[in-house]
Parts: structure tokens; sequence; C-alpha cells
DNA sequence: TATAATTAAGTTGTGTGCAATTTAATTGTG
DNA sequence: CACAATTAAATTGCACACAACTTAATTATA
């Protein structure tokens, strides 16, 4: 009888943790995303980067990461292999030789059309209401913005 | 003009999108972790596994896994690493030799007195209120039991 | 009871994600 | 102008995460 309420008002208790559902769930999305993502020849976190260029078609690499919130540890690996799929150039700029700017080619331009029922398909596999994305987003964000 | 119009409902703006934020706010719980996992030690993944087994000290490597949703492929090095590590040991069962079973060591089952303030220390450092917790917890396991 | 099917871990390979450091270029200041 | 400070990417090293495959053990079945 201790014992069970010991368990039930552990705060380590791992069911009890709002950590480890947000954990499972991004993974989850990742996951869901994969076979569609796959026929794009993208990963998410390279499908996160075409969404960012796909509003404006040049930027640096610093300001991906500010977007993305990723360091040049993680982008400039990932954004080699997505110029090596011809998706992206990676120019060096005149002006300041330390800056890379990162700019859509026509084959990534395209990509924009196969990837606009994404979304949609995502809600439907996941199984979610527009609602619900509202309030998880609404929530999210807030925390996020602090 | 018609440009802003469809900046703003293009799907694939990346404001729009729900698991942008999920991802972003997943990798910003692990950085909050961070500095409060590592004087204990251990990475987020590694105190994932520690939170199941202060619930129940022995467990396969597959009871592990389901529960955590992570494969063998992760599992095996991140619990070498714990062992070396000295949280728990690994050992093959005597009646199945398939199955490898995990379990705290002393030092590993000490570490919860020091685990205990953690969740506490996290909201504060996260700046959440418990309401806005239960609401994020209640729709993210509605959605995943789907 | 052989043998096929299944199961549990482990291995290999690829792709993040981040800390820490390095390199090269630019900017600021005496 | 010289030199220190700063900045932008790149590099290195470590730890997941997962797909695909392998290995070894157990179970099911003809």
């Amino acid at each position: 009888m201790s014992l069970q309420i010991e368990s039930m008002t552990n705060q380590l208790n791992i069911s009890e943790q709002v950590c480890f559902p947000v954990y499972l769930f991004a993974k989850e999305i990742i996951n869901q995303y994969r076979p569609f993502l796959e026929e794009l020849e993208l990963t998410y976190p390279q499908y996160l980067v075409m969404l960012v260029l796909w509003e404006q078609e040049t930027q640096t690499v610093n300001q991906l990461g500010e977007k993305l919130k990723l360091d040049s540890g993680t982008l400039t690996p990932l954004l080699k292999r997505m110029e090596h799929k011809a998706f992206i150039t990676r120019i060096r700029s005149t002006v300041d030789q330390r800056i890379v700017n990162i700019t859509l080619t026509k084959k990534g331009k395209l990509l924009k059309e196969k990837a606009t029922c994404i979304p949609e398909k995502l809600m439907q596999a996941m199984n979610v209401t527009v609602e619900e994305l509202a309030v998880l987003k609404n929530i999210i964000t807030k925390i996020l913005d602090r």
C-alpha cells in the first residue's frame, strides 16, 4: 500500500513526466514524415531547410541556423548532402569571404510542388484535428517565446 | 499584395507548421535538462532509461525498448556506456541466452535521490506552469495512444 | 526429432545534434 | 596602420536514432 502510494506520487515516475511524451511525439512526427519525405529524397531536418528556403531562396548558413536553431556543426554537413543531391548551391560570398550563401537550385524550387500535399497527408496519417494542432502550437510557441 | 496573401495562406510556410515547434520544443527540453543531467553523468536518453529502471530495477533490453520506443541498435551501445559508468549491469539470462537483463547497480539506485529535484528544477528553468504541462500531456498522449 | 520460423541482441552504416575547437576573414580600436 | 577582438563556417569528437542486416538461441511444426 505504501509502496503503491509512493509510486503514484513519485515525481520521477516516467508516466508522470511531460517531457517524455514530448520526446516521443517529436520522434513519432519525424517517423510519420519519413515515408513521404523519402519520395522527395529528403530527411526531416533537410525538409525544414527546404521550408525556410522556399520562403526566401537565398540565405546564409547563419540565417538558416537562427531560424532552425541549428549550429554550423550540424548545418555544414547537412547542407553538403543537400548540395550533393542538387537541391541547393553553396557559394561563398565575394563581399565577405566568411559567409556561405545557400541558394535553391531549379530542382530545389520544383520540389515545392511535390511537397504541398505533405502537411495534409501527415495530419491524416497521425489522425489529428486542426483544433488539436492549434492548441498544441499555441501552448508550445508561448513557452518557447519566453 | 498577391504575394503576401500567397505567403500567408501557404501550407508550407514554416511558421504555419505545428511539427516545427514540436521539434524545437523537444530539442529545447533536452537542452534545458543537459546541465542538471551532467551533474549526474547522464544524457537525456540515459536518464529515461534510469527513470524506467528506478520503477523496476531489472528489465530486459526488449522491455526497455518497448517502454522508451527505442530499438536494440540504439539501446545496445547506450546501455554499454551506462554499464561503463557503473549505473547498470548487463547480464545474459541463463534461462534464455538470447535475453540480456539490465539491472541497476547500487550506484544506479543511489542516483535516484540526486534526481528527485530535477523535474521541479526543469519547470522553473523553462518557466512553465503545471496547468500548461497538464494540457500538453493530455493532448499529446491522446494523439500518441491512437 | 529435424528443420523452418521466430525472437533477442548485436552490428553496420547513415544522418542528425551539439560542445569545443580551428581557420580564415572582417571589424574595431589605440 | 597594426593588432586585438569578433564573426562565419568548418572540423572534430561523441552520443543518439533508425534502417537493414547478422548471429545465436529458442520455439513451432511437419
